[in-house]
DNA sequence: GTTAACTGCAATCAGATGGTTGCACACACG
DNA sequence: CGTGTGTGCAACCATCTGATTGCAGTTAAC
């Protein structure tokens, strides 16, 4: 398989605009939901959704802080998933390259 | 900002297994919509649906062969999907390695 | 111990999205 | 030229999902 679940899992997360302001606060501070709802437009409950989504795949892990739950972003599926896109535009990059050169070297034939 | 919309677009496109289906028959050979309708349990309308999400952002590029419209895979948005989400990755892991270097020299200083 | 703040669960709703069928059209191919 | 293969468009449907409100439960804080 090409494309394992999960990183296909971590890129259906990264396709929402609300989640990526999410994940851009909680990349620069750990940050509650409750704390969140009063940054962005949206209600306590409906963050509180997408961080279960994040945290599901590992974007976003959560720690108690008095009796708050914070949340904060962690780089390495990020970084994880990049490698497995990298290598899998790579391989798709190498197949034109070389029908290329087969073109290329049928023109010099001509 | 720290997504471009564009990779958020990247990750809606392929936060999708079908796509991904698609995608992995296109990144070994040229196929029209109708070829990959044949391949996979899918109405060539569908198929379809999906090459014009995956061309609109860059995933897939299309040329004509006689009557047939084939798709290819780009490995280059791929490649520069990956290398934004590496950045912020690695961005957020610094922060991450900064709060816990903080951490251990408090530790150090009781 | 009270209280208030923060979390968690359930029901509900509107809009987006993946999929299908049907039909019209166009142009390679014979 | 005809013909049929492949494409494109439109209508339609089921489902998923993002979001809201309301309420109940915990527990830190005072």
């Amino acid at each position: 398989m090409s494309a394992p679940a999960q990183v296909m899992a971590v890129c259906a997360a990264l396709g929402d605009e609300t989640r990526w302001q999410i994940l851009e606060r909680l990349g620069r501070a750990d940050l509650s939901a409750s704390a969140l709802a009063e940054i962005l437009p949206l209600s306590r409950q409906a963050i509180a959704k997408h961080l279960v989504a994040l945290e599901a795949v590992g974007l976003v892990e959560s720690h108690r802080a008095g009796r708050e739950l914070r949340f904060r972003a962690l780089g390495a599926e990020l970084s994880a998933t990049a490698r497995v896109l990298e290598d899998i535009g790579a391989a798709w990059d190498r197949r034109l390259a070389a029908i290329k050169m087969v073109a290329e070297s049928l023109g010099e034939g001509e």
